[in-house]
DNA sequence: CCCGCTTATGCAACTAGTTGCAAAACGGGG
DNA sequence: CCCCGTTTTGCAACTAGTTGCATAAGCGGG
C-alpha cells in the first residue's frame, strides 16, 4: 500500500494537480514508483477523503478544471509514520529472467530480438538518468534532502547498468550457444 | 501473466505436485518468480482445464492427496510461444527507495534500523544463492541449459550484490547526516 | 458560432496477487 | 480404534494495479 505514501511524497514536494502528479510519476518519481493517471486520480479522492489531503481552495472544482492539492498535517504525520514503520522486502519478479529460464528448457528461438530491445531500452533509460544527476545534482550541492535524493538516483542508474551489462553478457551467451533454434 | 509459465517451466524441468512446486517456488523459481500455494493450485487447475497439462494417471485424485501433473505438448508449445514472444518491460516499483526518497521531505527518524535490517536480509539471500552457485554451477559445467541458467543465477547474485552494497552506501550517507531525526 | 482537438478529470470492469480459512486424508500415540 | 496433529489441496474474499472508455471545459480555425 505504497501508492498513497508517494503521492504524499510528491505533493509534499510541490502541490500539484493530477495531471501534474501522472507528469512527474513519469519522470523523476517514476524510476521507483509507476502509476498512471486513473490511480492518482483515485487515490487522491481517497486521500481527501481521509483528510490526508486538501484542494487548493483557489480553483473552483468542476470537471475539466484544474484542482490543485496540498498536503495537510494528518497527511504528513501519516507520512512520516509509513516511512519509519518496517517494512518486509517484496520478493521480485522479473519477467526476463524467467523467460530466459524457460528457454533453457523450450529453446531460444526468438529471444535475441527482444534481449537487444530491452538492451536498448535499459540504455536510453540509464542516459536519462545521468543527464538528471548531471542537471539535479551537481558536485557540491549536498544539503541533506539533496543527499538523500541524489542517493535514490544514483539506485536507479546502477539497476539501469547492471541490466544493460547482464543484457549483454546473456547476447554473448546466446551468440555462443551451439543450435541457436532448437526447439 | 507469467504465473502459468513459470509453472509450465517448472513442470517440464520435473513433474511434481502442488506441494512440490511450492517449495520449488520459495527456492530457486523464488529468485525471479515468487508464488504462493493456493495461486499455484489456482493456476494448475487453470491449466488443466485448458489442456496445457495433465495430472498423471497413477494417482487417484482425491483430496488430501498427492496429484502430479505434467506438462502436454499443448503445454511445452504455449511455453515456447510466450518465451519467444515480445515483451514490455514493467516498470520498477521499490518500496525502499520510495522511502528513503519521502525520508528526504519528512525526515530519516527510524529509518536506520530497517535499513540494516533489509541490508543483513540482501546478504543472507546472496550467501544463499552463492552455495547454489557452488553446489550447482561448478566450473566446466557448461551444457546450453546449464549456462541459460546459470546466467539466471548470476542475475540473482548481482542484484542482491547491488542492493547490499546500496544500502551500506545509505546507511554511511544517514550517519553523515546533520540532525539525524529533523521533523 | 460550432467543429474538432487537446487538456483534465474520472468511473467501471478486469486481472493478478494476497490473506484467511477450511476440508480431506494420513500417521502416530494412547 | 479413535483422537489429534501434519500434509496436501483448495475456496472465497480482499487489495492493488491495469485497461478501456467517458465527460467536461478550453481553444483555435473555417
Amino acid at each position: 500500500m505504497s501508492l498513497p505514501h508517494a503521492i504524499l511524497t510528491a505533493l509534499l514536494e510541490k502541490p500539484s494537480s493530477g495531471l501534474e502528479l501522472t507528469r512527474r510519476f513519469d519522470k523523476s518519481i517514476g524510476y521507483f514508483w509507476s502509476a498512471t493517471h486513473q490511480q492518482i486520480y483515485r487515490e487522491l479522492g481517497r486521500l481527501e477523503a481521509e483528510g490526508h489531503i486538501r484542494a487548493l481552495p483557489s480553483e473552483q472544482p468542476a470537471r475539466g478544471q484544474k484542482k490543485s492539492y496540498e498536503v495537510l498535517p494528518a497527511g504528513r504525520a501519516e507520512l512520516a509514520r509509513w516511512t519509519a514503520a518496517s517494512q518486509d522486502p517484496k520478493p521480485h519478479r522479473d519477467v526476463m529472467l524467467l523467460r530466459l529460464r524457460a528457454a533453457a528448457v523450450v529453446g531460444t528461438a526468438g529471444l535475441e530480438a527482444d534481449l537487444r530491445r530491452h538492451l536498448d531500452l535499459h540504455r536510453l533509460q540509464l542516459a536519462e538518468y545521468q543527464e538528471i544527476e548531471q542537471r539535479d545534482f551537481p558536485p557540491g550541492k549536498d544539503a541533506p534532502q539533496d543527499r538523500l535524493r541524489h542517493l535514490v538516483l544514483r539506485a536507479g542508474i546502477d539497476l539501469e547498468t547492471f541490466w544493460t551489462q547482464w543484457l549483454t553478457h546473456a547476447l554473448e551467451e546466446l551468440a555462443e550457444l551451439p543450435g541457436s533454434e532448437r526447439a
